[in-house]
Order: C-alpha cells, then sequence, then structure tokens
RNA sequence: GGUCCCAUCGUCUAGUGGUUAGGACGCUGGCCUCUCACGCCGGAAACCGGGGUUCAAGUCCCCGUGGGACUACCA
C-alpha cells in the first residue's frame, strides 16, 4: 500500500486558531497513527492578507503543540510558476477561458440574482467568447454543465452535487496569482497528498476541485471533512466566544498536552476514555471513529484537563513552564525554593498564571492580610499562642512537613487547644489569607526563619490595632 | 434564496435493532479535613417532532423542525 501523506494548510493571515490547530492534530494524529508523513504548506496566495508574522505564529504554535511536520513549510507563493502551467495547460486544452467581466458588473448580476430568488452563479458571459489574456482578465475554470459529481469523504460518506450546481470559478486572479481552488489542487495533488483532512467548510468547493483533478488528469485523492467547532450560541467558534488563539492559551497557563487532549475528544472519542497521552492517542486514532457534528467549544473541560495535566507534571518542568509567566517583582532564583513553592501549589491551580498568582504570598515577607481574615483570626485571645509558637518552633531540628506536623499536634497538646484553634490564625500570619496549602506545607516550604518571621510580623500587627 | 452538512443530558460524547441509555465537564448532596483544592461515595440531568420498516428503533427509511457551513479575483 502506498505511503499516507497529509497536509495542513493554513493561510498566513493571521494566528493559529483552534479550529485549525485541531484540524492540524487530526492529519498529524492520522499520520503518525498510519506512519505517514505529514507536510506543512502555507497557502500564502492572497499577497494583500499574507504576513511572515502570522506565519512564524502559525509554526510557533504548531511547535507548542508538538505537531511537527515531515516536509516543509512550503510556500504556495513560490510554486505561482507551476501553477501558471497548469493554467495554460488547461486554456490550451480548451478547459479553461479567460473573462473580462469586471468585479463590480459580477457583484451587481450577483446582486439581481440574489434579489429575483435566482442562484448567484457565474452566468457564463466570457465562457464562449474565446477571449485572450488582456491586462486584468482572469482565467476561469470550465466547468461540466451537467452530470453528477460524487465526494467520497471518509467521514461524511458519499456527497452527491449536480454538476449545474457548480459555476465557472476562477483559478487565476487579475494579478496573476492562483485562486485557492485551484492552487490547492495543484499541490496537493504534485506533493502527492493521498488524504486531505480538512475542515467542513470546505465540502462546497470540493466538487469543484475533483473536476479539476479530473482535468488536468491527475488522481483524487481521499477527503476527510471534519465538522467546525462552535461557540456557546452555536455559530461557528470566533473571537467574538474568547480566545480563539493556540499562543494566547499558551499565555494563559495551558500546557500544551491539555489542549490537545481537549481538542481531540471534539468529534473523536474512544470509548468512555477521557485522558490520553500523546503516545495513547497515536495508537488509538483514526478517521473511522471521528463523528459527524459540529461540536462546542467547552471552556470549563479545557481547565479541567489543564489542571489534571498540572498535577501530573514534574514539578521542574512546571517550573521551566512557568519562566514567562510569573508577575515582576517575584524573584524565583532560589530554584529549590521555587519548586517546593510550585509542588504546593500542583494539586490546586487549573492554570500556570494561577499558580503564578497564588504563590505571591512566598515570595515576600511583608505580606497584606485580607481585611476579613484579619478580623476574624488575627485578634488578640490568638497572641499568646502566636507568641508562644515563635518560641517553641526552634525546637524543630529538622522542619519538614512530618515533623513540623508532629511539632503542632504537640504544641495543641500541650496548650490543650484545638489544632482549629491556631489553624487558621497561623494560615494568616503566614499567608495573609483564609486559603492556602496545608499548614506544614506552607510552613516547611517557608522555612523555620521566614515563619517565625511572619508570625512575629502577625503578632506586631495585633498590637498595633489594639 | 440556492446547495450541502448535522441532530443522545446545559456541554463533549459512548451506543452500530432487544441496555435500568453508559462515561466526562459543569451543577449538586455527603465523606475526608487546619482552610481551599484534590480524592472518594451519591444525586438531578438526554435519545428534536411525526410517519413508516420490524416481533422489537436512540439505532434503518421518509417528511418536517431546528442548527450550521458554503454561496469572493479569501483561504
Amino acid at each position: 500500500m502506498e505511503k499516507i501523506r497529509t497536509r495542513f494548510a493554513p493561510s498566513p493571515t493571521g494566528y493559529l486558531h483552534i479550529g485549525g490547530a485541531r484540524t492540524a492534530l487530526f492529519n498529524w494524529l492520522y499520520t503518525r497513527h498510519h506512519d505517514g508523513e505529514f507536510i506543512l504548506r502555507i497557502e500564502d496566495t492572497d499577497q494583500q492578507r499574507s504576513t511572515d508574522e502570522s506565519t512564524k505564529a502559525i509554526l510557533d504554535a504548531m511547535t507548542w503543540l508538538g505537531l511537527n511536520w515531515d516536509e516543509g513549510p512550503y510556500f504556495q507563493a513560490h510554486r505561482v510558476e507551476l501553477h501558471r502551467e497548469m493554467v495554460q495547460k488547461l486554456i490550451n486544452e480548451g478547459k479553461a477561458y479567460y473573462c473580462t467581466c469586471s468585479p463590480e458588473e459580477l457583484e451587481e448580476k450577483r446582486k439581481q440574482a440574489l434579489a429575483t430568488g435566482k442562484k448567484p452563479k457565474y452566468d457564463g458571459t466570457c465562457r464562449d467568447k474565446n477571449l485572450k489574456k488582456t491586462p486584468g482578465s482572469v482565467v476561469r475554470f470550465r466547468g461540466e454543465q451537467s452530470g453528477v459529481t460524487i465526494v467520497e469523504d471518509i467521514i461524511k460518506g458519499n456527497v452527491i452535487f449536480n454538476n449545474e450546481e457548480l459555476d465557472d470559478l476562477i483559478i487565476e486572479r487579475g494579478d496573476g496569482y492562483p485562486t485557492y481552488n485551484f492552487a490547492v489542487v495543484i499541490d496537493d495533488a504534485l506533493m502527492n497528498i493521498t488524504h486531505v483532512i480538512r475542515g467542513d467548510d470546505h465540502v462546497n468547493n470540493t466538487p469543484r476541485q475533483i473536476l479539476m483533478y479530473q482535468a488536468l488528469g491527475f488522481d483524487v485523492p481521499k477527503f476527510a471533512h471534519v465538522p467546525m467547532i462552535l461557540g456557546s450560541d452555536k455559530t461557528r467558534l470566533s473571537k467574538r466566544h474568547g480566545a480563539t488563539s493556540v499562543m494566547a492559551y499558551k499565555e494563559m497557563g495551558f500546557l500544551p498536552e491539555a489542549l490537545v487532549n481537549y481538542l481531540v475528544r471534539l468529534g473523536w472519542a474512544h470509548g468512555d476514555q477521557e485522558i490520553f497521552s500523546q503516545k495513547d492517542l497515536i495508537d488509538l486514532f483514526d478517521l473511522d471513529a471521528v463523528g459527524k457534528s459540529p461540536a462546542v467549544f467547552n471552556p470549563e473541560k479545557l481547565l479541567w484537563l489543564n489542571a489534571h495535566y498540572i498535577k501530573e507534571a514534574s514539578t521542574e518542568r512546571l517550573k521551566e513552564e512557568m519562566k514567562p509567566l510569573w508577575p515582576t517583582g517575584i524573584n524565583t532564583d532560589d530554584a529549590d525554593f521555587t519548586r517546593k513553592v510550585i509542588a504546593d501549589l500542583q494539586p490546586r491551580a487549573k492554570t500556570l498564571t494561577e499558580l503564578a498568582s497564588m504563590a505571591n504570598f512566598y515570595f515576600t515577607d511583608e505580606i497584606k492580610y485580607e481585611e476579613q481574615a484579619a478580623k476574624k483570626f488575627l485578634t488578640t485571645d490568638v497572641s499568646p499562642h502566636l507568641r508562644a509558637l515563635v518560641e517553641t518552633i526552634s525546637t524543630v531540628q529538622n522542619f519538614s512537613k512530618e515533623d513540623i506536623e508532629i511539632f503542632l499536634i504537640n504544641f495543641t497538646k500541650e496548650k490543650n487547644i484545638k489544632f482549629k484553634i491556631i489553624a487558621q490564625p497561623l494560615r494568616v500570619a503566614l499567608t495573609g489569607k483564609t486559603v492556602s496549602p496545608g499548614i506544614d506545607e506552607v510552613m516547611t516550604t517557608l522555612g523555620k526563619e521566614r515563619v517565625c518571621r511572619r508570625i512575629q510580623n502577625a503578632i506586631n500587627y495585633i498590637e498595633t490595632q489594639n
């Protein structure tokens, strides 16, 4: 059997968005599963809108997601000579023709057709005029006017189109550049793409593309059109629905494996399994399990997955991932300390940025007490306990979680008080908040010195308040 | 308007003619507990409607309805 070759072909007119990322992911997984080749091609034939920044942004996002490609990136604009040759070939064979209808005329006709309830397709004005190339003229593909074209789609099954519904679309623009529908056919054919996996929004283009494959004498690849990703209002996912840029998720503190795991489950499932490692996915993914219906993007579930992967990640890895995310003013030079901080917060953070903000209190002894917390827990009746704590805590030789726990238990026994009595005051003294990781965890991470200093500060604070 | 696609809890989905319709997120009750989170146990929550086919339909067919995509000298 011939080697499977797939491609991802974004246009560099913006960042890589969620929908594009899932398309890329499906291509990549299908290819890796079948031990094929994954090609990256940048569709930059729109000279007006394509930018190098976008290309770079897309490549960065692909890399971040771990979607490595075996060939490319190829740039479609570099291949225009090839496209023009093919256009010429079609013209020579009478399968394409020059057209001099102006965009304005066309627009006018379209409006009229729509107004009178007719289909707004090209009316064939220049179809049989046998015109020559003139400045500004375009080239149209001479489509079949009768019969049917069947798209054999791996996901959707056979989709049948009446050829009369298809109009003669432009394959070369006035500026001499090919249009998408033509360039994509030429490139996919010449790059020996065996499986075209792309968004649902392309199905209506597919019959016309098939006609072009046939006109050019190329083999028609297999198609798989994956359903759209929708926003909460069930319309196509867009900026209105929130962040749609892949890299925005990186900046918001998401782990790539969380996003990958989330995206793959939009339209694909493997029984009841929710958590998939990259290896799982390569082993299990196939197109036959991809569903037909569109999926609504659900940030809550993505958050849950992210929390899961943060818990799973090694602290060392997280320390690296956190580097660009620490707020300014936080000094993470003490690698050992930073690691401990992360370890404390790891099971509690849904995103890395959330982790960063939760970590604030670790890095400064100048604790800002939450107003309600201080009022409720930093009171005169607890200061004797806090005093006693500072005095005896030096007896803890090994400032480990275990020894601290033992110390605290003994302490409350001696004082004949419940742990609850000092837990919250102590927490507020150490963190400024009523919510934090366990007292023992916080204390061992902070270390004896900081702990003593902070308790002393709290005692002083109580005094100044009264 | 035309063409095409889609339809199981709020959301993501399992389900390939016979199930108490399963799982996950979220929501929620409880347990755990120094707070929170995690974790564990439990709960509410779905087959769009109508016709067929069949002994039997969420599953097959048709028609509605609803939603989406496309309808560019964008990709």
